[in-house]
DNA sequence: TTGAAAGCGCTACCAT
DNA sequence: ATGGTAGCGCTTTCAA
C-alpha cells in the first residue's frame, strides 16, 4: 500500500496525497476529506524509510551505552525514549558492552543508518570516539562521561561534586579515615577522584593512598570488583572506617564484602555509592548514595537533541549540568554514635 | 559521500562499486582492488535508507517491551540486542511503559519504519494486539508473555510451571499456609497462578481463596505494589507462613512489608519470586527465585527472528519453551528448621 | 566483466 | 488548488 495506490483510488495526483499528509492546508477541504477518508480505508502508514530518503532526516536518534543492564542508563534510556517518542522520534538503541570498540562499530553503524543525532555514554577515553575519519555530520551529545579536551555538547552531573559531597557527607556523619573505591580512567571516575581529595583536605583529613582502590571494571561485574577492592581496604593495619565507591554497583560488592568480614555497616564501616539506584533501598543495608538525576538527564538531552537538530548551523557545545543530591540512608547512618 | 562520487573518481559506473560492495566476486579483482582503495580513502559507508529502499529490507528489528528499567527485560533487550549485532542487525526499542495503548502506537510506528521483524513483550491483553486491520507483513514474535487464543511464535518460559516448582519448592521447606501475590491478567500471571494451585493440590493442601492477593501494577512500581498485597496477607486472622510472588520486584516489596511487620524471613515467612535479577542476592534477604533463563530467551528470540526473516513463507508459528529453575536463597531456606 | 537505466516510495519544485 | 516530474542513493535487471 503506497500513496500512488491511494492516489488512484482518490482520483488525485501523488502530489494531492502528500499534500494532504504534510501539509493539509494546502489542499482543498473538499479533496482532503476524500484523501483521508480512502487513507483510513486501506489504513495507509507512510513508508518512513522513502520519506527519510528525499528529505534527508530519518527521525531516529542514535543511543549508545555501556550496558542495559546497568539501572543507570536504563533509566536514562527509558525518559530519553518516552520525550523522544512524544515528538515523533525513535530511539537506534546500541549497547557497547563497556567495549570501546564495540562502541566505534556501533557508532559507525548509528552514522550509516542516517540517525539524524547521537546520544553516547562513551566508554572510549580518547577524544576521537568517532574512528578516524568518520566525521559525524549530525550533532551528537555525551551523557554522563565527558572526554577531557572534547568541546562536545554534555548532559551529567559534576563528578567533582559528586566526589565531594559524598565525602563530606561521610566526613559529616563522624568518619575519619575514608577510603574511596574509584573507577577506571574516565571522567566520571577522576573527577569523583578529584572531589573526594578535594573533601579530604578541606576538613584537613590526610590523603592516605592506602585508602585508595581502583575497581577494575563498572559495568555488570562492577559488583564483584567493588567485592575485592573492598576486600583489599578491609585487610589494611588499620582499616577505614568508610567508603566511598564509585557507583552503586561497586558499593554493592563492597557491603558483601564488609558484611562477610564480620564487619557492620556503619558502625564499623560507614558505605556511600552513587546513581540512586531503584533497588538501593531494598538492599542488605539500605544504601546511601548520590543521586545523578538519571530521568533529568535523559529529559534534559531529548530536549537538547531536538533544539540541536533543528539548528541550522553548529552553535557553542552546551554543557548542562544537573546538581547531584546525597541520599542518606542506613548505610552512613551514625547519627546515633555522634 | 555517495556510490556516484566513488564511481566517478574509480572511472567506473556506479553498478561497478556497488557489486564491489555486495558482490566482490562479480567484479575482476583488479578493478575492485582500486575501487576498494578510493572506498577507504574516502572513508565510505553506504547509506543503509537507500539500500532499504530498494531491496526492502532494513535489516532493523523492532523491540517493545514494557519497561526497560525492569531488570528482566533490561537482561533479554541486552542479549537480544548483542546476538543482532552480531548479524548486522539493529535494534528500535520502543517501550510501552505498561501501556497497551503506547504499546500499538509503537507498533504502527515501527511498522512504517519498516522494521524486518518484531519482538514483542506486549501489555495487552487481547490477540488483537496490533491496530485494526494493520496486517504486520512482516514476521513477530512474543516474549514473555503470550496471549490466549493466539497462535503466533513465542519464546519465554512455561508459566504453570514456573508457578509449580515455586510452590513446591516453598512446600518442600515445610511451608503449609502458602499465599501467592499475583500479577494483572496476563499469560505469566494466569499461567503462575494455576500452578501455585496445582503445587497446593498435589501435596493435598487447601486452597485458600484469601491467601491469592493480585498486584494491580508489574512494573518498576510493583515494589509498592507487592508491599501493600503482603500486608493485606499479613493482616489475615492466620497469616500465611510463605508467599510465592509473581516476581521478584513484587516480592521485594513484599519482603519490606514483612520485615517492617516485625516478622522474620524465613522464620516467619518464607519468600520466593520469579526471575532472577541480578541483583536479588544483594537484598536486605538475599532472595529465592525461579530462574527464567532472561538471556537465553534474548539469544533464542534473536535466533528465530532472524530465521523467521529468512524463510519464504510463513511457517507454522514455533513456540519456544526454556525450563524454569529454582534458585533457593535465604528467603526460603528453613532447613535447619525441618 | 562492465555500464546504462529503471525504479524503490516519497517530497518538493515548477507549472498549470 | 492541483498535477507532472525530478531526484534522494542505492540495487538490480538487461544489454553490451
Amino acid at each position: 500500500m503506497n500513496i500512488k495506490e491511494i492516489a488512484k483510488r482518490a482520483r488525485v495526483s501523488i502530489a494531492t496525497v502528500s499534500r494532504t499528509i504534510n501539509a493539509p492546508h494546502r489542499v482543498r477541504p473538499e479533496t482532503a476529506r476524500r484523501v483521508r477518508k480512502i487513507l483510513e480505508e486501506l489504513d495507509y502508514y507512510p513508508n518512513l524509510t522513502a520519506r527519510a530518503l528525499v528529505t534527508g532526516r530519518t527521525n531516529l536518534i542514535g543511543l549508545v551505552v555501556p550496558s542495559l543492564v546497568h539501572s543507570f542508563f536504563a533509566e536514562i534510556s527509558q525518559s530519553l525514549s518516552r520525550v523522544l517518542r512524544e515528538s515523533g522520534y525513535s530511539l537506534l538503541i546500541g549497547s557497547s558492552d563497556e567495549d570501546p570498540e564495540i562502541e566505534r562499530k556501533t557508532l559507525t553503524h548509528l552514522l550509516s543508518r542516517g540517525v539524524d543525532a547521537l546520544v553516547i555514554a562513551t566508554v572510549q577515553q580518547t577524544k576521537e570516539i568517532f574512528p578516524k575519519s568518520v566525521k559525524p555530520r549530525v550533532p551528537y551529545v555525551l551523557v554522563d562521561r565527558s572526554l577531557n579536551g572534547l568541546a562536545a555538547n554534555f548532559v551529567g552531573v559534576d563528578d567533582e561534586n559528586v566526589g565531594f559531597i559524598a565525602t563530606e557527607h561521610l566526613i559529616e556523619v563522624g568518619c575519619t579515615r575514608i577510603a574511596h573505591i574509584g573507577g577506571l580512567q574516565i571522567s566520571t571516575a577522576s573527577g569523583r577522584l578529584e572531589g573526594y581529595k578535594h573533601a579530604l583536605k578541606k576538613h584537613h583529613l590526610p590523603i592516605d593512598p592506602d585508602h585508595i582502590v581502583i575497581a577494575n571494571r563498572m559495568d555488570e561485574s562492577a559488583d564483584s570488583a567493588g567485592y575485592y577492592a573492598a576486600r583489599q581496604l578491609l585487610g589494611l593495619k588499620i582499616p577505614p572506617d568508610a567508603i566511598f565507591c564509585y557507583n552503586d554497583p561497586v558499593a554493592i560488592g563492597a557491603m558483601r564484602a564488609i558484611l562477610e568480614n564480620g564487619m557492620r555497616i556503619p558502625e564499623d564501616v560507614a558505605l556511600i555509592g552513587s546513581g540512586n539506584l531503584h533497588l538501593d533501598t531494598a538492599l542488605r543495608v539500605p544504601l546511601s548514595t548520590v543521586d545523578q538525576q538519571s530521568d533529568r538527564i535523559g529529559e534534559c538531552t531529548a530536549n537538547l537533541v531536538m533544539d540541536l537538530i533543528r539548528e541550522e548551523r553548529p552553535k557553542q557545545p552546551k554543557k548542562i549540568l544537573l546538581m547531584p543530591r546525597v541520599v542518606g540512608r542506613d548505610s552512613s547512618n551514625r547519627s546515633q554514635k555522634n
